[in-house]
DNA sequence: CTAGACCTTCACGCCGACGGCAGGGTCAAG
DNA sequence: CTTGACCCTGCCGTCGGCGTGAAGGTCTAG
């Protein structure tokens, strides 16, 4: 199919998908006239590239990830199981974080809605980063935690203190 | 405290500080030599900022949801509690919604990480854009479903799109 | 008085994932 | 052949949350 078709059936843009081309995420034939011509795989393929995008990894971390996703069974020469299963388990353990990190961020909400939802405040606890109340007067469904997962790191630290190293200039913002 | 106790203490730097005040999240009283001064709420004031805004909120709906934050009993005459309310609410589903598409993007690193693991593919099951199988091999821990908290829409569309309405620019990208 | 740590206000740079446009080719139907 | 839908390759713009100087004022210890 060519570009269009997969940019509806996929739920993304011509030009996303033009962009994933370019990162090395999806390399679809070309006909002569230079048009690209997908197969079907490829819907399934952009909406994992979605889901993974969709969870802040880019699009380099998810070039190396894609090789074990379409077809199984398909081992690419180049460096795939050791490294590469290192770096599944840091997303996974990014995503984790990532998780937690919602979490906390939905009590604090839960925790203004319930100081600001009766009125006046009834009883009001300082709350420093995450209000802590055993019944939880949220909107719907209550705060639950996930076991735990990842390296549970806690110290808040903006910048490895950027030391004068030249080259190697550090990302990761917030993420 | 001057700015640079702030910095240390709330684990950001300075330069973010003084950002988050001239997005209105912060308003330091100043000395006549011009020096920001800070108070002792601002720790804790600064650790919700950087709660909500790992969270995905941006400057803008923190400045408005702040006030509910420090010193609760103090209603600002301004439109506070009905569209605090539903703005609180939008941002806690969008939270919830985040976290979803988190858990869905785990489930499939723990696919790829299954099918890749073993040396060699097992059973493999298409895995569209999230691999289910029952009893999961995965690193640690295994997934959960939150129970279907906000709305639940499921369409994937990048743009609304775009219709050539001149003013009112979308924004949203992923989120 | 002086050094050095700390502070001030500009103001530009950056990154990722595209949006959007210009200028031009392709293709199927009528 | 023409039309209109679709496609191509550049290439610049955007948005948020700051980083990173630059040029200069303030404060405190010695």
């Amino acid at each position: 199919m060519r570009i269009g078709e997969l940019a509806r059936r996929a739920g993304v843009t011509p030009r996303a998908l033009r962009y994933y081309e370019e990162q090395g995420l999806l390399a679809p034939e070309r006909r002569p006239s230079g048009y690209r011509e997908y197969g079907e795989r490829d819907v399934d393929t952009v909406r994992g590239i979605r889901t993974l995008l969709a969870a802040g990894l880019n699009s380099a971390v998810i070039a190396e990830i894609l090789p074990g996703l379409p077809l199984p069974g398909q081992r690419p020469p180049g460096p795939t199981c050791p490294e590469l299963l290192t770096g599944l388990a840091r997303e996974r353990a990014r995503i984790t974080r990532r998780m937690d990190e919602l979490a906390e961020a939905r009590a604090l909400l839960d925790a203004i809605m319930a100081a600001d939802a009766p009125s006046e405040v009834i009883r009001s606890g300082r709350l420093g980063a995450a209000g802590r109340e055993p019944g939880g007067a949220g909107v719907s469904g209550g705060g639950r935690e996930p076991g735990g997962d990842g390296a549970s790191g806690g110290e808040r630290r903006p910048r490895p203190p950027a030391r004068k190293l030249d080259g190697a200039r550090s990302r990761a913002v917030l993420e």
